[in-house]
DNA sequence: GTCTATGATTTGTATAGTTGTATAGGATAA
DNA sequence: TTATCCTATACAACTATACAAATCATAGAC
């Protein structure tokens, strides 16, 4: 894992306030014993990076007044934006899919918690790769109840869309009645099929949706790619 | 004849210390060198040791400035309408912020962008940290506009409440209008004040409170601590 | 109004202590 | 053999504390 010391962190956190205009030029920054605070550390760490960020030009400091800006950086390094913005309430409508697999089995306890079904009972499952522009960005599992979708694998393989798949099995139109989202790191067969390094932090989802009357008729987890997705949370 | 390691007959002596409230959670360890010295072994068996017990949660160390009691890992739910005060306090857990830094400075694009301003133009700033029963859980930061919240600053370090000070300037209720999440990675600084490790991953999440006429009130950034909370959202 | 004294604030410097990491090597058991 | 446990040493990174030196705001004297 990288190991980055505090400082140079404190001071990328400074140039980058500086660089996106928290700070002007010849502004007066917080004094030390704040920053040391406000990033939970000694003052002398927080003295580094200043050092630091002395010697590239960005700042120079006066004893008893304070330390000013006096450039703004040359060469800041952008982030890389996240191109993908994806809204939660769309859930089965991203873009590209591709199966990776469709099984039946048993329902684990929380699918028959969460679809009202009895531990045993069969569901049908559809594994699959949310992509965008190719890449990947989301690894998916939805869950059905075999019961009242005896045929949705089948269609699932001509539509590949989980939407129309429900409403050529008489549900119309259904709403998530529950999220649950987490941040974790990737396993290494997740990291494997979302093209990141293991370990990398994913955006852990896992969502109930249910048809216009409440019953519960799909119950989705779904791993994004951390580096290239964001949830967008439209409320209305 | 002991088959068992003697690092685990520290580790087991240290733990019970704990367990008898000899050392109590907050409480600093004797130094290595000074629990080498009394166990009679090296430093580096007592590390392990301690490596042992901060792999169980059960202490913490901060490099410089010694191992401490760690607080009881917990896990979290919040809510996205309920206020984290009563989500937290629901769920039966003494909720807390700390108040890390109160700035007044100019706004960057995006936070001029999200509350209607010009860039440039100035704003108050509240970075903070959330606990519960004093496990930090999420970094947080209130970007309010300065004209016209020209007292909010102060207000805070009465209540350390947004919902309260936002409520003694007139804005009775606020609604999120805009929420994205991410999963990222932490930095050297998020890790030390969450209690992570460098790269453990975390929930990071932008939003936008608006009053009831739709005015941008709060333009908020949270980076949530992956490993102790997860984010429910209910939509009604 | 201007000058000055004073005290609080802020940066600079010094010293010592503590944890993190790297390297090397000996002892013991599977 | 190989792996694990433990020792030994050295240095880097960070903390804690104290004090010195420069700056600034303010009050009081003139």
């Amino acid at each position: 894992m990288n190991k980055t010391p505090i400082w140079k962190s404190i001071a990328l956190s400074l140039t980058s306030d500086i660089a996106e205009g928290r700070y002007q030029t010849g502004d007066r920054l917080p004094t030390e014993a704040q920053l040391a605070a406000t990033h939970g550390v000694n003052r002398h760490t927080v003295r580094r990076a200043l050092s630091d960020m002395a010697d590239q030009g960005l700042v120079h400091s006066r004893r008893g007044a304070g330390v000013f800006v006096a450039t703004r950086p040359t060469e800041y390094p952008i982030g890389k934006r996240v191109r993908y913005h994806k809204s939660i309430s769309a859930s089965g409508k991203m873009p590209g899919k591709k199966i990776l697999a469709l099984t039946t089995r048993a329902a684990d306890e929380a699918e028959a918690d969460a679809l009202g079904l009895e531990t045993g009972d069969t569901v049908h499952v559809y594994d699959g790769l949310s992509l965008a522009d190719g890449q990947p960005i989301g690894l998916f599992q939805s869950v059905f109840p075999a019961k009242r979708f005896p045929d949705i694998l089948q269609i699932l393989t001509e539509t590949q869309s989980v939407t129309k798949a429900l409403q050529r099995c008489d549900v119309p139109d259904y709403t998530r009645i529950s999220t649950r989202l987490t941040a974790r790191a990737a396993t290494a067969t997740q990291a494997l099929h979302l093209h990141l390094s293991e370990g990398a932090p994913v955006l852990f989802s896992i969502g109930i949706n249910a048809d216009p009357e409440g019953n519960p008729v799909e119950y989705g987890r779904t791993t994004f790619a951390g580096e290239r997705v964001t949830l967008t949370l439209n409320e209305d």
